[in-house]
DNA sequence: CATGAATGAGAGTTCATTCAT
DNA sequence: TATGAATGAACTCTCATTCAT
């Protein structure tokens, strides 16, 4: 993957800043970018909007984007890298299988309440960027999918079909977040990760 | 729940056509604002697109509906009522418990495939129509909800938390269908259907 | 002038009803147009507003009249009638000079109080309906004219020119009932009458 | 009373022009409008009659104004205080009483003759902003009465009802308004004012 | 680099009028 | 004569984007 410093991120080729009255320019768009996509919507929002939470003016914003779409896939990008860096971190060194899964899970809970706006912008990208949103749950996807494997391989987890399970288990994880994690706090997320991994242990079934 | 004849569903409270010319008018509408919007989303449908679709002159959709967003809402309504019906259709009298839940899952992806358009409908509702939207997925999660627990009271299923239970499982199903129904037919559903009903009657762990 | 029966007044040439479903169907529409017009005006009033009103359909409204100007038209002028009336209705017989006009806006500010409509309607007519609004103020200065030259021709009035004075009184007579007799009733009509016949009769100046 | 630079006369709240450039857009829309309204009226001016007028861009009307009402409504405002301004200006300093009223019919027949717009925009303002409207002859009635007040206080007015007074002269005025000066050119003006000042100087009865 | 005025295509919606039944 | 569906021109208003200063 390319790295980029965190000078160029998110400017739209071409267009990175050179000074630092720039950089700042670009700093203070892109924070007003976030708080209007999340607070009103992609097609709600206006480039004019974002120009004034940001204090700039509306010529300004042409300066660092090429568009209202190259600053939305921009932003989009950096949701997904902090969700996978929310789950990520909230998974303690060496942990695998189901406590794996649970810590991630718990880790994703926590990070939804506090950015109840991931859903509003990642899930937007649906149908303004639909490649954004492939690409974010694409990777997700094949996170998931190599941690089952490495659980596998280690022995905690009976082998199976990776790729699936990946999908089953990342769509348990963002509808529970949508609905206990964004739409109501009406349950401890603690409940509701025992829940879940009981299910992810042991399944349904009465034995 | 109130019922409605076939004849009254769909136009605007006031404007139920009272002719057949005008039904079938309707039903011409509607049929092409499923195709609009499935094409072009929510934003990018325009109801000139759907008069021009339908054959109708564009005054013409005003006779039966109150706006863009009350033929959405209709549509949403329609699919969602598709979708539960779907699933419905696809179980056998007196399953329970875990074969139940295989056998939703099967007859949802089955739907998914030859009805693409649902994410592209329902999920922008999510923006376009959110009560539409929450009113989906929390209905959906109820019928799950009411499933389980029957499941349980047959001594089918292990005693837990309906509610994380059903939104966990529908969030599996939508990201199965959405990924091996929409995005790509890779793989045969029977091998989905599977895996999953594996994970649901025995979870993950190696015993 | 022409004079009409009852029966024919209103609807558009060739368009007089020929049984008595028709002319019931004519009345409705006549009444249920004054209640449209008076409450929303000229531009907001709608064709479909009126038959809704009126309780027919819509179609049946270009059965009597041509247009939506035609039957506003129609309706203007029969205003404009009921104006003239009352205030000939007021006056009593031999009455003449500054008495005579005293007594007519008398009439015509207890008219108004009991017509407000008669603004909304007759106004509108200068933008919606030139050609009525002027026919009605001028046969209403012919009128005061008329009277005002019996009045000097009788010896109670001095000469002077009829036409200015008529314009004036005339003036004078519909600004009071717009600022006393439609927008609040906060004085009684006696003081008004009495302050504008002293202004009539002897003029503001200190003799 | 409030006033306001020339600069920032007319535009809607937040939108003063800041730039030379701006300010210039801004009158001709201003020109643009008062010509456009005075010829169609309220209702039958568009917004693109106003800009192709202006020789702008469509959106650039947006940039200064609300809505059709708001730059309607700014220039009925314009035109009362205009009407307001001619009256004041053809009375000589020191006037008072009946020579004073003749002033200030002769200005505002005159004023009439030179700008017959007044009418078509002030009154239509009755049905389009009725707000505009009152405040225009509730204001003018004011001043009326207050001139009256004075009269009579220096001795050269019979006392009386002010606010009546007021209302009819208004009223006189008006009408004298539009008959001799905006319908037609038929009298000369000495003539009109001559008979006004006759009737408010001794009235009309034959002594 | 910043500014903000200018652009104009395109949207949703209204409603007087026509006409087939 | 009554009905109500169909028509389509016309409207106001929005906003991403461009560009002169």
């Amino acid at each position: 993957m390319a790295t980029q410093g965190p000078d160029e991120r998110g400017a739209s080729p071409g267009k990175q800043p050179r000074t630092a009255r720039g950089l700042a320019t670009l700093r203070k768009l892109l924070d007003a970018a976030a708080a209007e996509f999340a607070e009103r919507g992609f097609h709600e929002a206006s480039i004019s909007g974002i120009t004034r939470r940001a204090g700039t003016a509306l010529g300004s914003f042409y300066t660092y984007f090429d568009s209202k779409d190259a600053i939305f896939s921009a932003l989009v990008q950096d949701m997904s890298a902090q969700v996978a860096q929310a789950a990520a971190a909230g998974v303690s060194p060496g942990s695998t299988g189901i406590p794996r899964e649970r810590e991630a899970l718990a880790a994703f809970l926590a990070f939804a309440r506090s950015h109840k706006e991931i859903y509003r912008i990642i899930d937007e990208a649906e149908f303004a960027n639909p490649a954004s949103y492939r690409a974010h749950y694409e990777g997700t996807a094949r996170r998931i999918a190599q941690r089952l494997e490495a659980g596998v391989a280690a022995g905690a987890l009976r082998p199976g079909d990776a790729d699936v399970r990946a999908w089953a288990i990342m769509g348990m994880n963002v509808f529970l977040g949508l609905r206990f994690g964004v739409w109501a706090q009406d349950r401890p997320i603690a409940d509701i990760v025992a829940e879940t991994e009981a299910l992810l242990r042991d399944g349904l079934a009465q034995d």
